[in-house]
DNA sequence: TTGCTCCTCACGTCACGTGAGGTGGC
DNA sequence: TTGCTCCTCACGTCACGTGAGGTGGC
């Protein structure tokens, strides 16, 4: 008979674990004394206290150690289970792994610059939204070209969907495609209306961006390419890949001070 | 101005996690409508809750990602958080993949025999300890070669530390090294002396084991071949070495019922 | 009026660590 | 008597999720 003290130095554990153990029914002591309330244990049951510290260092919860060790699990839910167990370390090691790499990318920011980045990045899902669609062509992607574009089109956008009858607010969110001739510019602000109705301008559902590295740009967008080149290197750092072009969604935009818009850069990625 | 719900939508957070980053005066709204307590954010505070979000996503605490953002660190001590970041990385990562390697190995099992084994191994430091002791040698390490050595041994010690006056009883301890003629066998007992004193037996320091691979055996130790099979095939099968013979602790032997009896081996590995 | 959004508590999570306050045997 | 071990509460941990119960504007 060992007491609680004896017991827990031989199986290497804390007392409090024992007690713990003992509360929650894993690991009852063989018999508790009467009088004192003492809890005695059998060396015999090191070898359960065993089974309960091998199967919790995989990683299994006390209440599944206690349903696996009184055999309220069959050997294929077992295997069951373990391949779950599998299955949620190989994420955990990927995701750990991924914050790895995003710790040593700032970590190298800082031999290079001194500092962090004031402005932050963040991967997020976009997802989908349906919008009221202008597009128009630009010369290149770069903003002198694409101002004189994109600013008309949203112009005539919030007029023809003022006329149709919607509210018009923000998001308004511009994107691009490549095409022979230049960019594809396309203007588009959410609304929600059932598709099928006939408009003077498109109705489309954007799709989802499962993986969109982000930021935010404040002021106008004529100032927008430090940002963008700020969003380009850290993917770049990050070890990820860029799939297309940023959509730029104007979160907000007053119109009589452009200096005090914000947007966000939703570029997508992958890994 | 953005109410809480808009503000989370953007941010592509929830509701709650607002509320809180408020509460602990990590984000707190732009301003609070006196009359019904609603939170109003701006635009322009997205940048800081993707500050937020990419800290927390290296995996600082919020108390941490507070500090840095409050530029209450330094870049020379957020660089210290970094690299600390990243070991702590590393060494969960490298804690993940033995998971997944003891996972594998117990799925590897049930797919061998059908169930998990009854036994359980548990890979523990055994701390350093103080025992008197006597040694022999014999032919070989097996059970029949190993009894009649060191039953004799055990019992001349027990004789002579109680003539010691010094106090006997569990945990008794054999333990084994080569020698060129055979093995040499050690019986030692947990003794509480100062060294220096002239004993007609040894005290010895049996050093720690910083990683032994520990199985509990019931009954004599006759029968202890199976259990040391077990233990040798769980070392393999988890991928690592053995490093030298298992230490055997009787952690309980009453003298009348040797099928009582249960010892741990303790077997010193590495990966 | 019904929905929707907002609010403030406050409990629950998981496996214990860590006191506080007290008892019993050597 | 002093130490040591044992006991039972009960709070704290970390970042929220999830109701409960209620209010205000469309």
């Amino acid at each position: 008979m060992f007491t609680i003290g004896d017991f827990a130095r031989h199986g290497r554990v804390s007392v409090r674990m024992l007690r713990h153990y003992d509360a929650i029914g894993l690991l009852r002591p063989d018999r508790v004394d009467g009088a004192n309330g003492y809890r005695l244990y059998q060396a015999g049951q090191l070898a359960r206290l065993n089974r309960i510290i091998a199967l919790k260092d995989l990683g299994f919860t006390l209440q599944q150690v206690r349903s696996i060790l009184d055999e309220q699990v069959s050997a294929e839910q077992l295997r069951g289970m373990l391949k779950l167990r599998q299955s949620d370390l190989r994420e955990q090691i990927a995701a750990d792994e991924a914050r790895l790499a995003h710790v040593e990318a700032r970590l190298r920011m800082i031999e290079n610059e001194g500092h962090m980045p004031d402005e932050d990045i963040v991967v997020k899902r976009i997802p989908p939204i349906r919008v009221a669609m202008l597009s128009g062509l630009a010369a290149s992607y770069e903003p002198e070209a694409i101002g004189p574009v994109i600013q008309p089109l949203f112009h005539e956008l919030g007029t023809r969907v003022i006329g149709a009858g919607l509210s018009v607010g923000p998001p308004f969110i511009a994107y691009y495609e490549d095409a022979p001739d230049g960019v594809v510019v396309h203007a588009a602000i959410q609304v929600s209306v059932e598709p099928g109705t006939d408009y003077d301008f498109e109705i489309v559902d954007l799709p989802e961006i499962p993986h969109a590295a982000t930021i935010v740009h404040r002021g106008s967008m004529e100032h927008v390419v430090p940002t963008s080149q700020t969003l380009a290197r850290w993917i770049d750092a990050n070890g990820y890949s860029s799939t297309g072009y940023a959509r730029e969604v104007q979160i907000e935009c007053p119109g009589d001070n452009v200096d005090l818009w914000v947007t966000e850069l939703q570029e997508p990625v992958t890994k």
